[in-house]
DNA sequence: GATGTTGCGGTCAGAATATGGCCACATCTG
DNA sequence: CAGATGTGGCCATATTCTGACCGCAACATC
């Protein structure tokens, strides 16, 4: 056979049903020698499919992959969350080389293989129904996951790169911990040797990651999980706001919706709401959604920005 | 690329994803000349393989679906990826009985048996490593889903409730195209029989689905993509706003990075920015971002409206 | 344990195939 | 119409593949 891949496809879709067949069986039907067979099948275990051999009498090559996958293991439900996974998880990206993202989408093209048979039409027909929208959010790559988190069961240091938001890096020698996904970003919760504290960083920012041999004490987690000191990590920056609202409470609440606003009712008309936020700027979409008027008790500084962004807005034309 | 065999099961691999890739894309990604990727496509196309080309600007390669492929094992990363977006997808609602989310959840404890033996430790490695944080969104129903889709592969007619956003149901008759994942959002494209037009419906609100034995014949869709008809019915009562700002265009572009902007550089420091709103409240966050003066030319019910804002932002004390 | 039948992997000389660069051309979009 | 994409022929050179040969390993059967 004259054209190498299109003799190992073939090869492939012999072994893919699953039977076994002989050596010289396998010759025949391919019409090459002993020898290049058994080079076509080193090939084959090279790519990482797990052909098997038998010598001797009745010996025989077998692709094990079907008859290894355990029928029945995920239900329906199951395998269709697996395929909307990564249907999903192929569109939160840029699709870089190497990315998360780039590897779900090849992921969603094959995963079919490993769903029981009555399955496989079922996850086509979704496939053939399905569109998603790209959600731009920065990609990290699968190499530096697996291996922080290699690093992390092994209690071992690690160093990096790490590109701040002024587009600085600075060199970080941390022990690792966790791993957080919230809002579309990957975080890492570790110990900063240097600065002999907790930080989160996130992952698409890391860059040049050494894994060392030193390894570290484990050390209690600063907060019951990750996530929460992520989360205190974005409260700390934040300045208690407080403001009236000559509105009432249903209709302050619905514009506050995404925020974790106490809201008080001072009158039928009139509620004061408490918040945290890291800058001014948030309170914008909050105040202009609702047509209403406000007064900002604290911080002054939200007072003396906001009215100074007002005259921004007048002194247009 | 050493191995062509390799090679080609890695474009098969990129293009089954059903995507449209560049020839520059796909040269990088493969690491060969362009002649070289031609060639590659020839031969694709001499085994069978459906490869579509578009000559041009924006022109691609592209594997239109119906080819059955030869089995394609997951890489490592793909692996990984696979695990990542069931871990994310679980975290991705409320979790509610039949929902996809909790499904995922079951599926993303399971998911290891389906990887070969050397992954497995990555695997458990890097679910211990993981925390992802609950995102509020709507569940949907798997059961829904592929429902769905088996009737649109078989044409069948379909009969639902569909809860608006006032919360009352009023009964649907639709003959159903395509799922769309948007924002978190799972929608249906379908053509509504008593309205005889087409229609988006929101997943998470449709209840009590029948497939009916009836079917119907395919027509065009209204747009290329149901995705293309999805944003132009989220674009329908958006506006043209065209403004001016006194600021350099890569401050500019840093303050509209979420939003689909154009950008034209005026002079150094002033560029003019034209983009679609439905509102002008989100126009606030860009401008208080952006430490600068600006105007907007239109629509002057925008320029009127962020006035009258300013004025209240004035008005406090 | 001996025998026969299978799969295994290194080596070599010659044959076959693949590659990138170059070019003129076709097709599509704005 | 200009520019950006895909197309396919040609050529010299580089790379890979092939079958034959060989000694060896693993298995089943007698």
């Amino acid at each position: 056979m004259a054209d190498v891949t299109q003799r190992i496809l073939a090869l492939l879709a012999m072994l893919q049903t699953g039977r076994a067949f002989s050596g010289d069986e396998l010759v025949a039907r391919l019409d090459v020698s002993p020898r290049t067979l058994r080079r076509d099948i080193d090939r084959l275990r090279a790519y990482g499919y797990p052909v098997t051999t038998q010598p001797g009498p009745g010996g025989h090559y077998r692709l094990t992959a079907g008859t290894a996958l355990p029928p029945l293991v995920l239900d329906d439900d199951e395998a269709i969350a697996t395929l909307l996974g990564l249907a999903t998880l192929s569109a939160t990206g840029r699709a870089a080389e190497g990315s998360v993202d780039e590897a779900a989408a090849r992921a969603y093209g094959k995963v079919d293989q490993y769903l029981p048979k009555r399955l496989r039409h079922r996850a086509g027909q979704l496939r053939a129904s399905l569109e998603t929208s790209t959600t731009l959010a920065p990609s990290i790559s699968a190499d530096v996951l697996v291996s922080l988190a290699d690093a992390m069961q092994r209690r071992h240091v690690v160093t990096f790169d790490y590109v701040g938001k002024d587009g600085s890096a600075t060199s970080r020698r941390v022990h690792p911990y966790r791993h957080v996904h919230h809002n579309l970003r990957w975080y890492l919760l570790a110990w900063d040797t240097h600065k002999s504290d907790w930080r989160v960083f996130r992952i698409d920012r890391i860059t040049g990651l050494q894994t060392s041999t030193s390894t570290y004490t484990p050390r209690p987690l600063p907060t019951d999980t990750a996530l929460d000191y992520l989360r205190q990590g974005l409260d700390k920056d934040r300045e208690r706001v407080v403001l009236t609202i000559d509105a009432p409470l249903p209709a302050v609440a619905d514009a506050f919706t995404y925020q974790e606003a106490e809201l008080v009712p001072l009158s039928d008309q009139r509620t004061r709401a408490v918040l945290k936020l890291d800058t001014w700027h948030w309170l914008l979409l909050n105040l202009a959604f609702l047509d209403a008027d406000f007064t900002v008790h604290e911080p002054s500084g939200f007072r003396t920005a906001l009215r100074a962004f007002g005259a921004r807005l007048m002194d247009r034309e």
